[in-house]
RNA sequence: GCCCCUGUAGCUCAGACGGAUAGAGCGACGGAUUCCUAAUCCGCAGGCCCCGAGUUCGAAUCUCGGCAGGGGCACCA
């Protein structure tokens, strides 16, 4: 509809231009968005005003000549007026929004999908959180944030792979290794100090109880160093194997899980990093190598091979990088934490000296979750092993609830989580109040079916039958959905698809105790029924772009 | 000190590319169920859009300067 009335707009632009009545040029883009208010028709028009600044006349008389050019062969407009400052507004004829449900059915599953993105290849990176210990809240709400964006960016048309970094590799890893090192040692009755640095979570002693039952004492006369790589990979393995069941369990899946030890295979970090230095992007200074990344902006340049001679993560982050456009994706998304952030302008500076553009790369931070129980802070510390875990999240507040919860709010805002609130309340939260409408939907059909009468399809009914405000109101929300996840997309913001279900759930409710759907007047019953089967099949589709279930019952 | 995010109703937050009288949920208060699921609905109340300038026909939105909260400023990841 809003298409069909840009389109009348730009005609009569247009034909104002060629009559001479307007200046050129034809603004690239004509804005008409739908009225908050009824008394501004169905909706409205901005374009005058925009028009009245090059033509250098009153944004009225523009709109006069605007509104006098429209030619409607179709009869969609009742009428056209022209209001406030200049605004055009469009009342459309009642019967005229029932066709827009005809998409609906003809697309079924796939309505709110489009081709926008034609197939071009986007890579998503996120979670990849270090195997070092379970998954926690924090990394919960990244890992819905980055998997319903992967599903909203499929559904606009882009073949979308998602991707898992896995740094295997460093100094955190080697922390891990005689962590548990230690705790075996303990185990086996030494008296044992732990680092600065070390892991002390239960399920680090839980790795060494392990290991001392699979191989038993062997390993407690051997040298550390000669030793700890056994005991890292065991437990980054183990630890690994937890993390990707946890993320299952929450819905969460990934196409590639990437190892970081993959870009050191054949010298593949030193060699581009060689190839970098004779671009003279790297230089040395004392025994160090740096990234000259101030040439792209950033505030100081960054070491990428320390004086002991061990690589930054940045080193291996560039060559993952560039593994990545290597692979043929034009554009990369990386989902990371906020306290990530001053990380920005040095991937950005790796990225452009790589020779790639620099929207080329997208990074969206995600606040972190500020977890509460009861309203007090709980401390999260992976070292210390203080959190509370996704699987325990998931265990006690549910997966839809959790997911929907972490969309509530842009991935921007801060986010409190309060366990005790959520679990508590739980039968207030707003996934259940979506859910509900498409259970309440099912319900309908069921009682429908029992009477003998099946969900019509467009051409079944006389869908100018649903002229009441609320009717339309729902018409208007249900073809607006397109351009949610159109939004979604292009903003890279998936929260916007739980305002919008949550918009229409309210007038689905609303509708539903105000009129009933089955009634002795077939002709009415059929209109209705198929226009719930419209919103049945919005929530559907939109439930499932968030990972979250759609009950038939509840 | 510098950089990023945030600041909108009692609380938690939306607010599109600058548009008309700034919205929702929760909470408070008052109502609705012989009828397709009351996990619902209806009504009522609640505002210095942090402050101050600027840009313009028009600013919660854009610019500049402040204030407050959070985060970041590594040869950690």
């Amino acid at each position: 509809m809003k298409r069909k009335l840009t389109s009348l707009l730009e005609k009569s632009i247009q034909a104002g231009m060629d009559a001479g009545l307007l200046p050129p040029p034809v603004p690239s883009h004509i804005e008409v968005e739908l009225t908050k208010d009824p008394s501004h028709g169905d909706y409205a028009s901005n374009v005058a005003m925009l028009l009245a600044a090059q033509a250098r006349k009153n944004p009225r008389e523009i709109a006069k000549i605007l509104s006098e050019g429209i030619a409607d062969p179709e009869g969609v407009l009742e009428r056209v007026e022209i209001a406030g400052p200049g605004f055009l507004n469009f009342f459309v004829r009642g019967g005229a929004f029932a066709v827009l449900l005809e998409t609906v059915d003809r697309q079924g599953d796939l309505y709110g999908s489009s081709d926008l993105g034609r197939g071009r290849r986007i890579q998503v990176e996120f979670v990849s959180a270090n195997p070092t210990g379970p998954l926690h809240i924090g990394h919960a709400r990244g890992a819905v944030v980055g998997d319903v964006m992967a599903n909203v960016l499929t559904a606009v048309g882009h073949q979308v792979f998602r991707e898992y970094y896995i740094n295997d590799s460093g100094n955190q890893m080697n922390n891990l290794g005689e962590s548990v090192l230690l705790r075996y040692r303990e185990l086996l009755g030494e008296t044992v100090t732990f680092p600065e640095g070390c892991y002390r979570g239960d399920y680090i002693r839980d790795l060494a109880a392990e290991l001392l039952k699979r191989d038993g004492d062997r390993y407690l006369h051997e040298k550390p160093e000669e030793i700890i790589p056994l005991f890292t990979d065991y437990a980054g393995g183990a630890i690994l194997e937890g993390i990707k069941e946890d993320l299952r369990l929450f819905g969460v899946g990934f196409d590639l899980y990437f190892s970081e030890r993959e870009l050191y295979r054949d010298d593949g970090v030193g060699k581009l990093l060689r190839e970098l230095q004779e671009k003279d992007f790297i230089y040395r200074e004392g025994e160090a190598l740096w990234f000259r990344t101030t040439a792209f902006g950033d505030e100081k340049d960054r070491v990428v091979i320390r004086q002991n001679g061990d690589p930054t993560y940045f080193a291996a982050d560039i060559a993952y990088h560039r593994n990545k456009f290597l692979r043929g994706f034009e554009t990369v998304i990386d989902i990371w934490g906020a306290d990530h952030h001053g990380y920005i302008p040095r991937m950005s500076a790796a990225v452009q000296a790589l020779g790639y553009e620099k929207d080329a790369l997208k990074v969206i931070l995600v606040q972190l979750v500020n977890l509460l129980r009861d309203g007090k802070p709980v401390a999260m510390s992976t070292r210390s092993g203080e959190f509370v875990t996704l699987r325990e999240v998931v265990d006690e507040v549910g997966k839809d609830a959790a997911r929907y919860n972490f969309l509530m709010r842009r991935s921007d805002s801060h986010l409190d989580f309060d366990l005790e609130l959520a679990k508590r309340q739980s039968i207030e939260n707003p996934v259940y109040y979506v859910q509900y409408a498409h259970a309440r939907i099912c319900s309908i059909l069921r009682m429908a079916a029992e009477r003998g009468v099946d969900l019509p399809g467009f051409s079944q009914v006389d869908a100018t039958l649903l002229r009441l405000p609320e009717e339309i109101d729902l018409i208007k929300t249900i073809a607006r959905f397109p351009e949610v996840v159109e939004g979604a997309a292009r903003t890279l913001e998936p929260h916007r698809l739980t305002f919008y279900l949550n918009d229409l759930a309210a007038i689905f409710h609303s509708y539903y105790n105000k009129n009933k759907v089955l009634s002795d007047d077939g002709g009415l019953t059929a209109a209705r029924l198929f226009l719930v089967g419209c919103v049945l099949t919005v929530l559907k589709n939109a439930l499932k772009m968030l990972g979250v279930s759609a009950p038939e019952k509840m």
